[in-house]
DNA sequence: GTACGATACATAGATAGTCTTGGCACACAC
DNA sequence: GTGTGTGCCAAGACTATCTATGTATCGTAC
């Protein structure tokens, strides 16, 4: 019974979610989404009312860099891939989520 | 170099944080933030600003309440205890929170 | 005697990001 | 010819957090 997640969980999360996807690869948004979903066993769900707000956000800000293309199914695409400045802001966002993932899970999940 | 956590990244999970604390006994606000911020080496920093508008609301939807005394310092307090509504909810919270966690550290930190 | 930091609560407004809903376009299967 | 999957986009609502500020008391240092 997946989708375990519903509020506003991902906030804060998403952005480097959607940039750890793209260092396996350009994808365009649509798989971007379908990957991430796949990968957390439907336990992520990323709304495309969230994702491509996120994509405009992180390509202003110069961590990904978009071009238009054909998707695999032979459909117009717009393809993502990760910046350097992108893959430095990455590497700070996990570092960030491991540090509160742990302080969180000590707090709530006491040995 | 504690503070880790910059931006809303807890959005989701501070309901259950305060839900947590409140298990080990009633506390006041000022008590809760500090127990928190204690329990986490400083790495989850509970702005007061956030703190009292989310113990109005969880007291608003019945999961905690509250009730006037004097603090351990001989001030004027407000003191919290978790319902049996609340550690429903907190169960479930935490049910979340753990699932979430696993799914994206599986994305973000792969073997 | 006053300035400061810690304790303790409270509110207003800004901010930011996600979610809901809807629309467009194409392809394929039934 | 209708539905489902692919793919993009935008407007607006929503919600929770954060910033900033205010109140008040107390102890301590100067």
């Amino acid at each position: 019974m997946p989708n375990t997640e519903p509020n506003g969980m991902l906030h804060g999360t998403l952005d480097a979610l959607i940039l750890k996807t793209l260092t396996w690869g350009a994808r365009h948004g649509y798989g971007i989404a379908r990957w991430i979903e796949d990968t957390t066993d439907e336990r992520v769900t990323v709304e495309e009312g969230s994702l491509y707000p996120a994509l405009y956000r992180m390509e202003r800000r110069g961590w990904i860099a978009a071009e238009w293309g054909t998707s695999e199914l032979g459909r117009k695409a717009k393809f993502y891939r990760i910046t350097p400045k992108g893959r430095r802001q990455l590497a700070a966002d996990i570092e960030q989520w491991s540090q509160f993932a742990a302080a969180v899970s000590k707090v709530l999940l006491p040995a």
